[in-house]
Parts: structure tokens; C-alpha cells; sequence
DNA sequence: GCTTTAAGCTATTCAGATTAGCCAAGGAGA
DNA sequence: TCTCCTTGGCTAATCTGAATAGCTTAAAGC
């Protein structure tokens, strides 16, 4: 039985991969065992179960995540920087709907704090958008909780096909963008 | 062996009640049944398995908010209603974490569109809040999105415990009711 | 009281997570 | 190259929970 040279990282890329296509609760050790061509006892050795495994797909959402809006954010400031940022958030939640939905079904299970580690990341990107409309300071707690909150909230309601009529959502979500960034310019000092 | 009186309804009123507690992923047959003082087995006669069961908690949620909603919104418009509807959704979110979460969960079960229907409920309400800000009826649509996405995305990530200094969230809160009024009467005709 | 329906039970099967313990692959050093 | 030791994969077994089958009797209608 020749070895087949896993490790965390790519157990976890598998798995991650795996649940952008099944869906993130029909997730289970001998899906992803079959994927890698093991079985699922062997998948122990390198992570610590599907709890844990569910909790690295989140960190490594997370981070992906985290890296794509950074880059996207390179060079623009105010309503550009407010449209990639959503943009970013938007498509990621598309192509790896799995992986997201891991990233807040995986909380509970975030007790040394990896998980809200690499989420600040993302965090600190929304903040950054934010810094370039010059909201009042105390008030960017409140935008970056609403910028979080509309993203989270379009995004999962469009990967759970909450809309109706799928035809014009690419409309609405140009026009949300709209909306935050007129509020935004009007909030500003 | 005195009968326990159970029937679909109290049933699903129980397992929504330990949905509320235990958090939808960890409600089974079991709990469900040792809540009621039956065995798992005997809840097959009243519903149709897990998944069902789950369904059902879905469309208790949807449709008990949509009771509220309307309730919430008597008599108000504009800016009040806004601020009711955001609240109730909130409050609900918060009060009843695990059946509100069924919601978007059991979407694919709904085979049937009885979800569908009930959460339809909710939507109308929301229309109505944004009747009262007289838009341009082409942007009706997108700014019902965008209601659902705030309210939706906020409370989530409330409920997931998903700020971080929970301390001001009532104040964030407040703050977000005021942007999307201001940005709904900004975009009035 | 008699019949019929339906609710609850026990026994069983099945799937999936997890653990224990065996055994060989493959790298490190003589 | 040969040997040792760590490590990864395997089989076997346990355990939990979903779901089905079939038995038995409560209680509703007459």
C-alpha cells in the first residue's frame, strides 16, 4: 500500500473543495476519505476529527477570503474600494459557498481564536474602505457592523437561493452598492 | 402504556423549543423524543423523519414571524415601521436562534413551497415598509433585497455571537435603522 | 361491550464517527 | 547498503443516531 502523501493542509483543501460541491452538512469523513482515495480511519492521523476539520475549512476560508480583498483593495479608495470590497465578498460566497458557510457554522468550535483571527483580517479591509469616506470615529463601528452585516446577509441569501427572480440580482447588488456608498458620502465630516 | 397526546404540531413546538436551546445542528430524533417523554421511534408517526422535522420548524418560524411583523407594524409607516420591522426581526433572531436558522437550513426540503409561502409573509411586510418611502417602483425590488440582506445579515451575526464588544450592539443597531432610513427617503421620488 | 384505528414500544438494520492495534513505507544514520 | 524508528494507512470493533418492521394495546365510534 503505497502512501498517499497527505498532510493537514491538503486533507483540509480537499475537504474545503468537497464542501463548496456537497454542501458543507453533507460533509463527512468517508466523503472525503473516497476523494483522497483512503479510508476514513486514516484521515485521524492528520486531523482531529470532522469538527476539527470543519474548523480548519473556516480558518482557510477565512484567510482566502481575507487575501482576495486585500489584493482587490490595492490602489482605490472610497466608492471603488466599496464596490471591489463587495464584489470580492459577493463571488467568493458563490464559487466556495461551502467553505463560507463553515466560517460562522464553525464558531462554537473557535476556542484558541484561529477562526476570528483570520476573520479580522477581513475585517480590517471593511475598516479600510471605511477609513476612506472620514466617517465621524465614532461611528465606523456602526458602518463596519452594517457593511459586515449586508455583505454576510446578501451573500448567503444568494448562495441559499433566498431570491426570487435569480434574473436581475446582479442589478440589485449594483444598486446596494449604491446606496452604502451615497449613505457613506453623506455620513462623512 | 398511557398515550402522550402528541400530534405534528406539538411535536414540531417541542423540537422548535430545543432547536431554541441546543442549536438546530444538534437536535435528533432522540432529544426530541426524550423532551416529550417517547421514544425516537414513536416520532414517525407524527412526522416524517428528521429532515421533516426540521422543515416544519422552518415554516413555524417563518410563518410566527410573519405574524409578528405584521402585528409590529400596525399602524406605522415610514420611519417607525422601518424601525418596528427591523426590530421585531431582531428580536425574533435573538429569542428563537435555533428555528430561525431551520429557515434557511431546511430551503432545500421545500420541495412543496410551503416555506416558500410563509417566508412570502415576512417579504410582504418588508414591502410594505418600503411603500411608505414612496420609491421609484423599479427600485422597489432592490431595495427589498437590500431590507432582507441588513436584517438578515445582522442578526445572523448576532446570533453567532459574530461582534466582537457585544457592549454597543443596540447602539450599532440604532445607528443602522437610521442610515437605511435616511438613504430610503434620500431615494424617494 | 366490540371493533377498528392509531400511538407507543421493542428489536433490528444501517450509516457514519471514532478508537485500538497491526504492519509496512520510507527517511536517518551507521 | 542495511537497520531502526517514526509515521501513515489498514482492518476490526465500538458507539450513536436515523429509520423501518411488526407487535400490542389505548381510546374513539358504534
Amino acid at each position: 500500500m503505497p502512501r498517499a502523501g497527505l498532510d493537514p493542509a491538503s486533507v483540509t483543501e480537499a475537504a474545503a473543495a468537497l464542501a463548496d460541491e456537497i454542501g458543507i452538512s453533507q460533509l463527512s469523513m468517508s466523503v472525503v476519505a473516497e476523494r483522497l482515495g483512503v479510508k476514513a480511519p486514516s484521515l485521524y492521523k492528520h486531523v482531529d476529527g470532522l469538527a476539527d476539520l470543519s474548523h480548519r475549512i473556516a480558518v482557510l476560508a477565512a484567510t482566502e477570503l481575507g487575501d482576495e480583498l486585500r489584493d482587490a483593495m490595492q490602489g482605490r479608495a472610497g466608492r471603488d474600494a466599496l464596490a471591489a470590497a463587495a464584489q470580492t465578498v459577493r463571488d467568493y460566497v458563490k464559487q466556495h459557498p461551502g467553505r463560507y458557510a463553515a466560517t460562522f457554522v464553525a464558531r462554537p468550535a473557535d476556542a484558541e481564536g484561529t477562526l476570528t483571527l483570520a476573520l479580522d483580517r477581513t475585517l480590517a479591509s471593511f475598516a479600510a474602505v471605511l477609513r476612506g469616506y472620514g466617517l465621524e470615529p465614532s461611528d465606523e463601528i456602526h458602518a463596519l457592523r452594517m457593511l459586515r452585516s449586508v455583505l454576510h446577509g446578501f451573500g448567503t441569501l444568494e448562495a441559499s437561493d433566498g431570491f426570487q427572480m435569480a434574473a436581475d440580482v446582479e442589478a440589485s447588488f449594483a444598486w446596494v452598492v449604491e446606496f452604502l456608498d451615497r449613505g457613506l458620502r453623506a455620513s462623512s465630516l
